[in-house]
DNA sequence: GGATAAGTTCGATGAACGTCGTAGTTCGAC
DNA sequence: GTCGAACTACGACGTTCATCGAACTTATCC
């Protein structure tokens, strides 16, 4: 009740602020490479729900929101869905050649 | 006394037992990441204790042991001296691109 | 309005990690 | 043989991290 002013509408960080320190952490966790490379075989973006990963949900918006304060992926609110996706251009620009290296591995 | 018979010369893994998830997770610290990047920046191998880093030697020789396993960085053993060297060709045909956006970085 | 669906937030818990100091080993020099 | 240099191995300690379940918010649909 009373109680709709202010609703951040995510909060991402700008191409500036990230790191590779932070990137490279964002991806060293099971988890989470496989939240990027399911975001990186498609062209669409991706709703939290339809991610395959064996975990639960609340643990899913957990990596995710890791992912996003790294500034590997964005998120875009839609009603109760939240869309992400890769920020492969920010990356492609900042550290180039990493993203597609990590992509290419075959394990 | 009496100890002088097995002596393993340290243990790297093969090319094909290297793992994204193990080379990312080597390369998400930031004193070992220093190590990689004073590596990538000369030619010649590099001893323990030449490296310039905030820690004991202690935890250097632990952070070397990560990079070792991970296959990041091979060791070669003389005398009491041990010379630390990138494994570029390895991680190269892996991940291509990988190493060098991480090299990139400008932070 | 009520019900449902999609995510988030908030502890709590157990595992993994980085750091250090001390002790130990191996080699080279004296 | 003795000494010192270069690392390594082993505990120990404190912090960070991944995971879960339960409660909550917000929007959509009937």
């Amino acid at each position: 009740m009373a109680k709709t002013d202010t609703l951040p509408p995510i909060a991402h960080p700008a191409r500036e602020e990230i790191t590779v320190e932070g990137v490279l952490r964002a991806l060293a966790d099971p988890v989470r490479l496989a939240i990027v490379r399911q975001l990186a075989a498609t062209e669409h973006e991706v709703a939290c729900g339809a991610l395959t990963v064996p975990v639960t949900k609340s643990t899913i918006t957990h990596h995710l929101s890791i992912l996003r304060q790294a500034g590997v992926v964005a998120g875009r609110q839609e009603g109760t869905t939240r869309f992400n996706s890769l920020r492969r251009n920010d990356l492609d620009a900042l550290f180039p050649g990493l993203l597609n290296g990590v992509l290419a591995a075959q394990r």
